[in-house]
DNA sequence: ATTCAGCGCGCC
DNA sequence: AGGGCGCGCTGAAT
């Protein structure tokens, strides 16, 4: 059962079926849903334009989906895979749609929550628009229908394939929408106790250094030899200029270069950095920006990144440092259930590339452990720095150094990434396993790609070219292994969401809940009773991504599990 | 006064 | 001369 999804122009939405389209007011949406679904005996599929503009209205009806399909992120996998342009009549529905929100602030994780105080601040984002959508959205979902089903020939993404990543990419959208409103359990009194422990206590003045951190400023000029407060430790092309005042020879402020440098200023200026990013990136008023109620709400954005990963907005939920990590903490009687994917993108190119050996290696809970097991190389370090430098396209140090060997003993492996960077460089595109493609190079790309290859090109410009395309050919290279692991990941997502799923509804944070995604780790908060459940739900979600995305193959894909108090808890 | 690019660093 | 991001800060540009 397909239920199309437009904003009714009065308020409420506009649900159209194969009994045609039914008006239905904001307030009456959780009874005409479950009618619904009563009657199918079956959730239905919801077919909308855009997750992040309807779905937090509908959850805040207290409608949760359990499927639905999302034209706006299908169209951008489709245009790709076609090398079409984006569908202009979809962007129009799109604007239509989110008509109130606003531009992507600091602020923008309160829009989405139906608290009185939020009304209060701004009224406006709730009042329905006044004109109608340009086009229904069944319109665009007919016309995606047949182009996910189309037959594109031999080698290209299959219908199968594609209907597989449009439903994982939807399933994304939901669970989005759903963590960002459930939130990330945080303990603003652990994190102030770390930010006092590691800073000093937090300063009265907002732009003042806390005590620790003009401490070892202080202790930076004084071994450097200058004056109180002439040192610019805050400002990298001051500090440099500084530090080679002083003697020093640096030509960035780049902590791996400054490490190098033999001179008493340098440790306590490496601290002073560390310490000062962890201020002002998540710090006193980091904790007053995201954290409200015992909750960190970013908001997340499925498909930002070309190669399928999610981005973050607001507070940056993919970057959360390990050392905060200590303030993610459960509710009283609950657990946080922590699952990541062990050496994911290595088992991923595995995978990809059918390859027997590396399959054999990482047969165990350790690919890597493995790789050493095999003879490969000498130490679980080579194995991956290795493997990383294989699928970063890496060409100097220690990662170059056991490529030859990497290359001996996995050489489908290692082949699949060559070809994909071979493909880049002469400017094709490449595919993940389930078709999301790769974006062509730049007009300027090919033209300086041209101009290299005539008799009167100069040999800058020539080397400029092959730099061009080496460095495309990079990018390639690591697009069909980070975006085949999205793809796992997302699809293993979806398993832990849909296994997690009640029937019975209610609150979402009353039962075991994802609340956060971060590329090949997933953290379900759960009452403590049940964390054994879930536990096992992770490691099922991810057998079943395994066959899902690679039917046959020899490769697994492991999680571990741990089921903690709080985040840092975990290995 | 506001916008923007570059830097540097956090994460995977 | 290693892929993908977000964010805060700085200093120059507008």
């Amino acid at each position: 059962m397909l239920i199309v999804v437009d904003r009714r122009p009065g308020g409420g939405m506009l649900l159209t079926d194969e009994r045609g389209t039914t008006e239905v007011l904001a307030a009456e949406l959780a009874a005409a849903v479950a009618a619904r679904e009563h009657e199918a005996g079956e959730p239905p599929r919801w077919v909308w334009s855009d997750t992040a503009a309807l779905y937090p209205e509908l959850l805040a009806a207290g409608v949760r989906v359990e499927r639905c399909h999302d034209l706006r992120l299908v169209d951008t996998i489709l245009a790709g895979v076609d090398g079409r342009p984006p569908e202009p009549a979809l962007a129009r529905i799109v604007e239509f749609v989110r008509p109130a929100m606003p531009r992507p602030q600091a602020d923008a994780l309160f829009d989405l929550e139906d608290d009185d105080s939020s009304r209060r601040r701004s009224p406006a984002r709730t009042q329905p628009p006044a004109v109608s959508a340009p086009v229904p959205a069944s319109s665009i979902a007919r016309a995606q229908r047949d182009e996910l089903a189309r037959d594109r020939g031999p080698g290209a993404p299959t219908p199968r394939d594609l209907a597989l990543l449009a439903a994982a990419e939807s399933a994304g959208a939901l669970t989005a929408i759903e963590m960002q409103r459930t939130g990330l359990p945080w303990s603003a009194t652990t994190h102030e106790a770390l930010l006092t422990d590691l800073l000093g206590p937090r300063p009265d003045s907002p732009g003042a250094r806390p005590a620790r951190l003009a401490a070892l400023g202080a202790e930076v000029e004084r071994l450097l030899g200058a004056s109180p407060g002439t040192v610019p430790l805050d400002s990298p092309p001051e500090l440099v200029k500084a530090l080679r005042r002083a003697g020093l020879e640096v030509s960035s402020a780049r902590s791996w270069e400054l490490s190098r440098i033999d001179h008493p200023a340098i440790e306590p200026l490496l601290r002073y950095k560390k310490l000062s990013r962890l201020l002002t990136a998540n710090g006193w008023n980091w904790l007053d920006t995201h954290v409200h109620d015992g909750r960190f709400r970013p908001s997340y954005v499925p498909g930002a990144v070309v190669t399928g990963r999610w981005g973050s907005a607001g507070g940056g939920a993919l970057q959360l440092p390990k050392l905060i990590r200590g303030a993610v903490q459960a509710d009283p009687g609950w657990v946080l259930v922590v699952a990541d994917a062990a050496q994911l993108e290595p088992r991923i190119l595995a995978a990809l590339s059918n390859d027997a050996a590396m399959a054999r290696a990482g047969a165990g809970e350790d690919l890597y452990a493995g790789i050493v097991a095999s003879g490969a190389v000498e130490s679980r370090e080579h194995a991956k720095l290795g493997m990383l430098g294989a699928m970063y396209g890496g060409t100097t140090g220690q990662s170059a150094r056991v490529l030859p060997r990497l290359q001996r003993a996995f050489p489908d492996a290692i082949r699949f990434v060559e070809e994909a960077a071979r493909a880049g460089e002469r400017g094709e595109r490449v595919r993940t396993r389930l078709g999301r493609t790769s974006p062509a190079p730049s007009e300027a790309w090919r033209e300086r790609q041209l101009i290299a290859v005539s008799d009167a090109a100069s040999a800058a410009q020539r080397e400029e070219a092959r730099s061009d395309a080496r460095s495309w050919g990079r990018f390639t290279r690591n697009f069909v292994v980070q975006g085949s692991a999205a793809e796992w990941a997302l699809s293993w997502m979806a398993g832990v969401r849909r296994r997690l799923w009640s029937p019975l509804g209610g609150p979402l944070a009353s039962q075991p809940h994802l609340v956060l995604f971060l590329h090949d780790e997933l953290i379900v908060h759960a009452p403590r009773e049940r964390a054994l459940e879930v536990e096992e739900v992770m490691r099922a979600a991810a057998a079943d991504a395994g066959r899902l995305l690679f039917p046959g193959s020899a490769v697994s894909f492991p999680v571990t599990v741990a089921t903690v108090d709080r985040y840092s808890d975990t290995k």
